[in-house]
RNA sequence: GCUCAGAUGGUGGAACUGGUAGACACGCAGGACUUAAAAUCCUGUUCCCGUUAAAGGAGUGCGGGUUCGAUUCCCGCUCUGAGUACCA
């Protein structure tokens, strides 16, 4: 029989569904091997050819471990909390949760007929109530426990207020609020339950914090930095405003140092841990404490000093100003009566400006001066106290030493606001801009003057430390993460209130459920959709009515299917003594600062309180490229009042005409030729157009975008996988290029792998599709093809070079093709070869070939032979100054002096040289000749 | 601006540690089979010059360098993509 792709890969994904040939065992004796891949939010469009690019080369990868004899974990599951789901349930009234199951039934249909080896009895889904049971529970471990830097990892809150009844405050060096407060321990004992938990709070790892938010009134939710984009929400396009709420934090900044450290440890793509390290943002430097001069309006001040944090503490004799933002807690104390109106002036203007116009304002230098000076604390110069909008309230301290000398965005205001530029290095040039240079010796800088740049940094942290105004300091960018969505469809917080503070539901009492609500929207009054829930109330007091951010769930979702149906832990000891880690994570680089940041913390919180062994997750991590759309348009004539006209003029010839590009359905298009029929079935009002055409054919134009469904570029896997069958998906996306590499799709190669698999299929079939093999000894060419693609395969898979083995299948396959092999050894180990990569056909000619059905997962990969490979001569290219002439077989076993001889002995050799003799002879065995004349 | 990645035929791409540039596939051209089409098979296909299938020459974004030899290493630049940004 022809190869039938349809009949095959239905049978044998019912087999595999049947015998659930691919589960993964706990009790074995066998090496054990994760595979992940970033489980998918499950949106109502299904899967376009992009999205499996991913899980083909994981589920290659994983299919080969389990021929090399690893235990195999290879999950899948749904991140089904999200915001679509609720935007449908706002619009339609259809609840999230059935909205959430008719898509995870699509992605499921759609995964299953690409043949993935999925272990499917762990699946899991963030979203069901058996799952969330144990974010919710993790949420309770971080609420119960604090940072100790002595220790440097989260401890136990008990252990926290053992230390407090027994030395107070003393002594404990936590990461925590600033607003700690100083505390004997009779004193604590002596507060009320009320004021120790309020105190608490200020150390717990997620706590309550006021925080400005991106807060969108059409959604009626907070978004996160990302999901804004320009001032607008991502999703929708509605304005974004700045407010003021209590939020649940994350105290992710605890972890900033190891979170950095970590990934010098694992096996990352360079460019996402550079992001990841950028995101981090650890600057080291010092914190100065600069004393207020007494203002003139000589009011009484509530503070004595500023603080700024510098990078540059070697510059500090530059310093001829002072900048605080605008949002500085002491701008109101430092301006005096007479710059009142001023400040004002300038803090409602800033107030005006959104984030995003401060940032694109980068270029324009404002600021005012508040009429307040502080006092260099090293030479005691009196320093003006400016604000403006280039320092940033919430990075740093929100204070900057001026030094225009050595700053650019200083030496800008400076000029823009008349101060004095100081040099301080003798080779600081500074007549057009600042010069940040670190070489030469300081000037005009008291007891440095002389110094290098080492010498000097440490002389002036040394000398600021004696005299306590200052301190060597690291600082981070990154910021604690807001832990809150006024949404419905996310993970309910355990907490209720009462008195005002936040209280832990029981553990009992897990999980809290969802409730129901009559509408997905806030409530007039402009609470969270929670508030609707009727007599959704603790017996203690008022549930939180925000739920958890969309990261919450993914965050420890790889523990879950270790032990995916445990109801007594999130997994059981002993699967996580087993499985440990993620060895491969295959997925987008979209998340490397989310949920790979958020997954990496959660994970050494996990540890650090001994549920978890490794430190790291996700060991080895392979972002695949996006695959992008390729759009095609068609272009619509203009009449001369401006008006669209049924007129499209081809590609080629728009140049001539007036027109307006419209995107066309990619499917109405082969090689950029509009079928016009099918056009002008597309719609009613096309039914009558008319084309301009050349050469008797309408051209599209093309452009790459991303894929979407309103870009009519979509490429839907199931219309190709009913035309060619998945085996030959599977290898076309793997073929397309590079895994990593971004590329646009198309089409157009496919037929090129579906030949290579009916080539395939005949090498066991004779003329008349009859399955027909010979017994006999394989001969020495067949052998060689085969152990070159044995060899090949299993460099390749090693080093996720997926499309090159591709095309040595290819090659394999035409050289035994051209050699007529149909012999039974060589074909079968060609099979399990190919069996990671196109395992229907493989499973379907493993029974052929007389062996169990299912087994061929669970073969042994072919063992590499070399001595197959061997060969006794080599084609030596010959070349004259580097440029090939000819070739020569000779004999592997001359040495390199020999090769010379025989090659200048050689007739054409002689010719090529014309009578000279060559200055220098290079022999490189097994590689090349070359001479130099 | 900064950081990172990349640039190879008409197209997707290969060349792993410097050693025959263009594997494999698509497309295209020609041919075989066929009444015809589809399917299949064969041949050719980097460019220029040119011929009987010769012989040359150029060539991996651009300009230099190191080397017997560079797509690969070094320096400078151009362009493309991604991330990020008054971060002190």
């Amino acid at each position: 029989m022809d190869y039938q792709f349809k009949d095959i890969e239905q049978k044998w994904q019912q087999f595999w569904a049947d015998n659930q040939t691919f589960k993964a065992e706990d009790k074995t004796t066998k090496p054990k091997y994760y595979v992940l891949d970033m489980f998918p939010y499950p949106s109502g469009a299904g899967l376009h050819v992009g999205h499996p690019l991913g899980y083909i080369a994981s589920d290659i990868f994983a299919r080969y471990k389990r021929l090399k004899g690893f235990n195999v974990l290879h999950p899948m599951g749904y991140d089904s909390f999200g915001l679509p789901a609720e935007q449908y349930a706002i619009q339609t009234g259809q609840h999230p949760a059935v909205t959430t199951e008719d898509n995870i039934a699509t992605y499921r249909r759609q995964l299953d007929q690409i043949g993935f080896s999925f272990d499917w009895s762990r699946e899991v889904r963030t979203s069901s109530p058996d799952y969330y049971k144990w974010t919710q529970w993790i949420f309770m471990q971080l609420f119960n426990s604090w940072y100790n830097r002595a220790a440097d990892k989260a401890e136990s809150i008990t252990k926290l207020v053992e230390h407090f009844e027994k030395n107070g405050s003393a002594g404990v060096n936590a990461v925590c609020d600033e607003d700690i407060l100083s505390f004997t321990a009779d004193e604590w004992k002596a507060m009320s339950p009320n004021t120790q938990q309020e105190e608490l709070l200020k150390y717990r790892l997620t706590y309550l914090r006021e925080s400005t938010v991106n807060w969108c009134p059409a959604l009626g939710t907070v978004l996160a930095n990302d999901e804004v984009k320009d001032g607008f929400s991502e999703r929708g396009g509605y304005p974004v405003e700045q407010k003021k709420m209590m939020q649940w934090s994350m105290r992710i900044t605890a972890y900033a140092e190891r979170l950095l450290q970590g990934l010098d440890t694992i096996d990352w793509p360079e460019p996402l841990k550079e992001m990841q390290r950028n995101w981090i943002g650890k600057s080291i430097g010092a914190s100065v404490r600069f004393p207020i001069e007494k203002p003139a309006h000589n009011l009484e001040l509530n503070a004595h000093y500023i603080e700024v944090f510098t990078t540059r503490v070697d510059t500090i004799f530059g310093t001829t100003f002072l900048v605080i933002a605008p949002e500085h807690e002491l701008v109101t104390e430092l301006t005096t009566p007479g710059q009142k109106a001023d400040i004002e002036a300038y803090i409602a203007q800033t107030k005006k400006k959104s984030e995003l116009d401060r940032m694109a304002d980068a270029k324009t230098v404002s600021g005012t001066f508040t009429g307040s000076y502080v006092l260099n604390p090293l030479n005691n110069e009196l320093v003006p106290i400016y604000i403006a909008d280039y320092v940033l309230a919430g990075y740093g301290t929100g204070a900057v030493m001026g030094v225009p000398s050595g700053d650019q965005r200083d030496y800008l205001f400076a000029k823009h606001s008349n101060l004095n530029i100081i040099p301080i290095l003798d080779t600081q040039n500074i007549t057009t801009e600042a010069d940040p240079t670190k070489e030469g010796k300081y000037i005009n800088s008291d007891f440095i003057n002389g110094l290098t740049y080492k010498e000097a940094t440490a002389a002036v942290i040394a000398k600021l430390e004696e005299i306590e105004a200052g301190k060597a300091k690291v600082n981070f960018r990154m910021r604690d993460a807001i832990f809150g969505r006024q949404r419905y469809w996310g993970e309910p917080v355990p907490v209720y209130f009462k008195e005002g503070l936040p209280h832990l539901i029981s553990e009992s009492d897990l999980p809290l459920l969802l409730p129901e609500v009559d509408k997905y929207l806030p409530t007039e009054s402009g609470e969270p959709p929670l508030a609707r829930a009727e007599g959704w109330k603790h017996p203690d007091g008022e549930y939180e009515l925000s739920t958890m951010p969309g990261w919450a769930g993914s965050s420890f979702y790889w523990y879950r299917y270790m032990d995916a149906h445990n109801d007594k832990e999130f997994a059981s000891k002993e699967a996580i003594a087993y499985w440990k880690d993620v060895d491969l994570y295959i997925g987008g680089s979209e998340h490397a600062t989310g949920h790979l940041l958020y997954s990496r913390f959660w994970n050494k919180f996990l540890k650090d309180i001994d549920l978890v062994i490794e430190e790291e997750p996700f060991k080895k991590l392979i972002n695949q490229g996006m695959i992008q759309g390729r759009s095609n348009f068609v272009y619509r004539l203009i009449d001369e009042e401006g008006r669209g006209t049924n007129t499209f003029v081809s590609h080629g010839l728009i140049g001539q005409y007036k027109t307006s590009p419209l995107h066309v359905d990619v499917n109405m298009v082969e090689n950029e030729v509009l079928n016009i029929n099918k056009f002008k079935a597309w719609r009613e009002e096309y039914k009558n157009a008319e084309f301009i055409l050349e050469n008797g054919k309408y051209i599209c134009g093309v452009e790459i975008e991303k894929m979407s469904k309103s870009k009519f570029n979509v490429v839907n896997p199931d219309d190709l996988i009913a035309r060619y069958g998945a085996d030959t998906l599977r290898m076309y996306e793997m073929f397309l290029g590079p895994l990593e590499q971004s590329k646009p799709w198309n089409t157009n190669g496919i037929e090129g792998v579906f030949k290579f698999l009916r080539k395939f299929w005949r090498l066991f079939h004779n003329d008349a599709w009859v399955f027909t093999l010979s017994d006999a000894e394989p001969t020495k060419a067949e052998l060689k093809s085969l152990h070159k693609i044995i060899r090949k395969v299993e460099e390749d898979i090693e080093r996720f070079s997926f499309n090159t083995s591709v095309s040595s299948f290819m090659i394999a396959i035409n050289e035994l093709t051209d050699l007529k092999c149909n012999n039974r050894r060589v074909l079968q180990d060609l099979v399990i070869t190919l069996s990671a990569y196109a395992p229907h056909i493989c499973e379907e000619l493993w029974v052929m070939l007389g062996n169990e059905a299912g087994t061929l997962s669970y073969a042994a990969y072919p063992k590499f032979n070399p001595a197959y490979l061997v060969e006794d001569e080599f084609a030596y290219p010959i070349s004259i100054n580097g440029k090939t002439k000819m070739n020569l077989n000779i004999s592997l076993s001359l040495e390199p002096k020999e090769i010379e001889e025989f090659v200048l002995a050689n007739a054409d050799v002689k010719k090529y040289l014309d009578g000279k003799q060559p200055k220098k002879v290079i022999v490189v065995k097994g590689r090349i000749v070359n001479m130099v004349v």
